[in-house]
DNA sequence: GACAAATGATACAATTATAGTATCATTATA
DNA sequence: TATAATGATACTATAATTGTATCATTTGTC
């Protein structure tokens, strides 16, 4: 079972390296670098990113990408659901393949509990979250917290 | 974003469609014809669950399938196990794909504990407490619960 | 014993998704 | 004007998904 797939998963990373660079116009060439993904396939990532309003880019030579709104306002749930579509568990309701019976959709109704507080989580975990994670877990290392 | 494929919906709507008959062996046919599943197809997917254990098979005339044990201790996580593999957000530790850079991985723990808290709850989601959660339901209208 | 109805095991096939490459056009800077 | 970047899009190879089909084996019934 694959959450998240590599699309969203380059996606996300490639985020968090253009959010590391702060308001820096970042070229795909060197997120690749940075990254050690594949520079096309990358690229083609960035650029969906950027239909989607995501992150911003700047053609031309000395061109690139920055962020297209604040960090916090970025969510892993929006790359997501770029990459992935809208989260949910099965096509019941939305195919052709309607439940038949109606007394198997506990089932259904159970699975979309679970679906609604992983959604919650996926909005909540933002691009600026991640990093802060990230960085205060640096700092404490010479503040002395636990080995 | 899809949680959970067909395989390991119809798993389960039939380890479902199983329990509700108690002990009771129950043919594919049957099941196929309860759910409106093709069924070959169906077939194909007890056979897996029997093999992993999940229901047991009486063979000739008259066979079928049982659960394999308590409804209680047949989970969600076990069905999407068995179909989907174990769950895990990225490939990045699993597969050659290493992660070059750790400062990215921020991303990696962030998900993983977003992860965890899904498997724990799949865990807790067994057919017993589906079944649970909607006879419930349906014995409320007869006490007169909320409209 | 023969037949029918069930599962066990496995091979096959069609469609879709994934993961990635390639190319040409456009834009902007040096 | 050359170069380095993105925009858009087409292409490809592999894997996963979603099934179907077949033959062997088991078992209850006539």
């Amino acid at each position: 079972m694959k959450l998240i797939n590599r699309d969203a998963d380059y996606g996300l990373k490639a985020l968090l390296a253009v959010a590391r660079r702060g308001g820096e116009v970042t070229a795909v060439t060197d997120l690749a670098g940075e990254l050690g993904l594949p520079r096309p396939y990358l690229r083609k990532i960035m650029q969906t990113l950027a239909r989607h309003g995501i992150v911003r880019s700047a053609k031309g030579r000395g061109g690139g990408f920055v962020l297209g709104r604040p960090a916090e306002a970025i969510a892993a749930a929006d790359v997501v659901r770029i990459f992935q579509g809208e989260i949910s568990l099965h096509d019941c309701l939305f195919k052709k393949n309607v439940c038949p019976d109606v007394a198997t959709c506990p089932l259904r109704k159970s699975l979309a509990r679970l679906e609604r507080r992983l959604v919650k989580e996926l909005e909540a975990l933002s691009i600026a979250s991640i990093l802060r994670a990230a960085g205060g877990r640096r700092r404490a290392r010479t503040k002395g917290g636990r080995p």
